[in-house]
DNA sequence: CGATATCTTGAGGAATCTCAATACTAGTGG
DNA sequence: CCACTAGTATTGAGATTCCTCAAGATATCG
């Protein structure tokens, strides 16, 4: 239910100096650079990472690359929010990560993606050619290093979700997830934070290794208690926060 | 019950050149070196490495590094199987990975080790002190770009692995394992492949988000289907490698 | 204000876990 | 060489968590 593609240089402006020159002034007013891999970039190597971008809209509920498709573009995330997911021949699901604003995602020097991806907002991207964005890599230590940076962030945070998956009961789980998002750079808070919840309950159970209906008595037990309050159901309040954290590391 | 430290370079040969040559010698001879990170480099960079690696053994079930520890070194296996995990306070743990032969553990520029790690077998691994494994990475791009491609490799295993957890059945949990432990390059084989499982099955089951009892009971489900064939209980042979890929798929 | 999605709640069932007993294996000492 | 011991694996029976299926409540959007 997004507008289709308000931003598209490619369309509106063909000549390549002018896209350049376009592409890099949107860039320069980019504001979620600070938060992304490309805000390590200055100058000169700033400029031609912004002369490949391209930019793309997404619906709420479209998708966005599929598993086994080839790798045309590595993504990065403006605005919205985007699950990452594999699935079983059968349909299970399994969320393997929520994207919102800074968040990349593709593997240079990989032919093909291997997981799919969903809008679950309407979401804005840049989209970086795969071939280009490898030549740039080359060129700029910096950008690898940050790219490395973020792949070990990463498989640390994949470990950690191995652990909520494999071991922890369902009211830890849903736990942890609150916790997670409340932990966001994009939420910050004072006290009480406020959490908003963008994607449905099904999808936190792909997300958790649960089903929706666990997910749903989870949470209405939690705010049986008062550990937490809700308004309407993509959002929340985290009203004993400490608490929160102490179930979800398992400190029972 | 291995020896103790076999191998000391720097017990054995105090004066830095010396050391230099006698690690430099050993690396040359190393039989993982292709398998492994450092077979990327060559030369002069290979000699630079080679010229800061110290040798450190340990004896089956002898702790390795622990989860929040000073990270000093990073490590690289050259015999022997090695857990790493994550655990709870409670004791809960979550297996998130078993190395081998040529695998490498450590994160460059983390300041700690993010998961604990134990030797199952008798394990030899060369160690490399951060800080000076840091500069090296600084000069030499190639060793950047190695660490990161398997970096990424352990992001999709672990994607591969959060589905394993959240949404495989007990038996798809067992097949995917054993159809992994068979596709490991440690483990050529002609057409029935003999897998050695050197980890006990309460390992197994801490990597497969199971019991100890479940693993058992698994197994002795695909044994009396003829899918396997067991001789003593840490060596199987996969009869039916082919059905096991499709349980392991969740292809029913 | 009604239609459609999503969410919540309920009751029963299934997979896996827990607890407990038995069997195997490997290493040890007689 | 064999019995013994300790650790590990297997098997069994019952408990529990979470799932499945189904109905009802709530929210969203035209």
């Amino acid at each position: 239910m997004s507008d289709t593609n308000p931003l598209r240089p490619e369309d509106a402006v063909p000549l390549l100096g002018r896209r350049f020159a376009h592409a890099l002034s949107r860039c320069d007013a980019c504001e979620v650079r600070d938060r992304s891999f490309c805000g390590v970039l200055e100058g000169h190597e700033f400029a031609r990472l912004a002369a490949i971008v391209t930019s793309r809209s997404f619906d709420a509920r479209q998708s966005i690359v599929h598993e086994g498709d080839e790798a045309e573009v590595l993504l990065n995330v403006i605005s919205g929010t985007v699950k990452i997911y594999r699935a079983l021949p059968d349909g299970r699901v399994q969320i393997v990560g929520f994207l919102s604003e800074g968040d990349f995602m593709g593997v240079p020097a990989t032919r093909r993606y291997g997981v799919s991806a969903e809008a679950i907002t309407p979401v804005e991207m840049c989209a970086f050619p795969r071939r280009s964005f490898d030549r740039l890599l080359n060129e700029f230590p910096t950008l690898e290093r940050r790219l490395f940076e973020l792949s070990t962030n990463e498989v640390a945070a994949a470990r950690d979700h191995m652990l909520l998956l494999g071991r922890k009961t369902a009211r830890e789980r849903v736990a942890s997830f609150l916790v997670a998002m409340a932990d966001k750079p994009s939420c910050a808070h004072v006290s009480s934070p406020s959490v908003a919840l963008p994607m449905t309950r099904a999808e936190i159970a792909d997300y958790l290794g649960l089903t929706m209906e666990t997910v749903s008595r989870t949470l209405t037990s939690l705010r049986n208690e008062g550990v937490i309050v809700s308004s309407p159901p993509d959002r929340l309040v985290l009203a004993q926060l400490e608490k929160l954290r102490q179930i979800a590391a398992g400190d029972v």
